[in-house]
DNA sequence: ACGCAATCATGACGATCATCATGAATAGTG
DNA sequence: CACTATTCATGATGATCGTCATGATTGCGT
């Protein structure tokens, strides 16, 4: 067989989008090249056409999923408009959600990949770590503080809050203590704060669920600048 | 062969701490039932005489795990006095460490197994659970707070501010953004609070490190009341 | 001291894994 | 239209995995 150009890159992106939520859901010792090809509609023999090695395709899905939770949080502050306060309080308020607890493989890679990604080494170490200085970039530049520094200490404390909160929130086997944890997160890191917009809110937070194809949830808030 | 029943149960520990070390540092399916029994000194065939599968093992190393963490907290906490807020200071500052942070198998639990936990079921799953539950009502207990649910809600919280902050220090590939995280987490969470002793934050933030048998670090600040 | 029962070592089983070899089919190129 | 390079499917390979069967050794109750 073969196949058009431009369904051989449909094809690839199509790889890397399964490899990302797959690895997500299952780590990357938990899912099998030829789980990733099937679910990707090929067969396993396909693979090493696109990619050199499994590491490889796991440092370029780790890259994929990074690119989709910041886009995804640019969504968020998009909604929230151009007070700071207000868009760090969206992100928190969007992020501690059982709607994002929920969804393991579209979810944060920080929270689904960190612990695994300590134990990785190579390029899906290196991409890992650009993904928390990006996230803690775009933290910095929002988060409330008399100094640059004090702007980015807060960013950083509030990123391992939210990772740490989900995390423990997807571990807690009880609902609700699960429910306690994320209200406690969404409490202390800011989602209260300044006058963000009720209806905003709820729409961050999920009251207004909205399916897509597949039964997959589509966390990211319509329509959004992307 | 056969051995001692004393020698029984010290083998049947031996595999438990082996696994209890060696699930932290690579996770529940980076490891073997093989290299378990290699590094507790016996071989694999022996291992199903002490559990009934990987998967009973690896709920009773986790149980374990959260003994070896509880334990450290309660030494941690004896160093500081009765004050609740030097008790609080003290986890914290102990906890986001570069000691810590580089101690993988022999530290917290919840955040070396905290992404994995969320993909098993049953006892596992369970035994994760109550950690998380253990772990918190010991914060519960010394945070500051108006009321009950005050202390609990900052408990909470913080416990998802240690695990993130420790999870993305180890994660992070580059020592100054790793440094950078740990400080952040500790200033924020309550490190600097109070009046904690001076000499006491340093041995609890390792200025006084000590060595044990096997290269190992000895993480827990001596002696300790257990 | 004798015999049973337990414990460990050796080895093997089937399943699964990442990776590679091969061939069929065909899009792209001249 | 014919040729070639490429893309995918099929299948195989060697390694590793969890688990079990077997037998040798020997502690321990009698």
């Amino acid at each position: 067989m073969k196949v058009t150009r431009e369904q051989v890159a449909k094809n690839r992106q199509r790889i890397l989008k399964v490899a990302s939520k797959l690895f997500r859901e299952k780590g990357f010792d938990g899912v099998s090249v030829a789980d990733i090809m099937k679910r990707a509609g090929l067969t396993h023999g396909a693979f090493y056409g696109h990619f050199a090695s499994k590491d490889e395709l796991a440092a370029q899905a780790c890259a994929n999923a990074v690119a989709n939770t910041i886009d995804t949080w640019s969504a968020w502050t998009a909604l929230a408009g151009d007070n700071s306060a207000d868009q760090l309080g969206a992100i928190v308020s969007a992020y501690v959600t059982p709607r994002h607890r929920d969804d393991l493989g579209g979810g944060c890679v920080l929270a689904a990949l960190g612990a695994d990604a300590v134990r990785q080494r190579g390029a899906v170490r290196r991409t890992f770590t650009d993904g928390i200085r990006s996230t803690a970039a775009m933290l910095s530049m929002i988060a409330p503080g008399p100094s640059n520094a004090a702007q980015r200490e807060k960013a950083l404390a509030t990123l391992a809050g939210l990772v740490g909160a989900l995390t423990l929130a997807r571990a807690a086997d009880d609902p609700t203590l699960s429910d306690e944890i994320l209200n406690a997160a969404l409490s202390t890191f800011g989602g209260k704060s300044g006058a963000t917009d009720v209806a905003i809110q709820a729409r961050l937070r999920g009251t207004n669920r909205k399916k897509i194809k597949g039964g997959q949830t589509d966390w990211s808030p319509p329509p959004g600048p992307h």
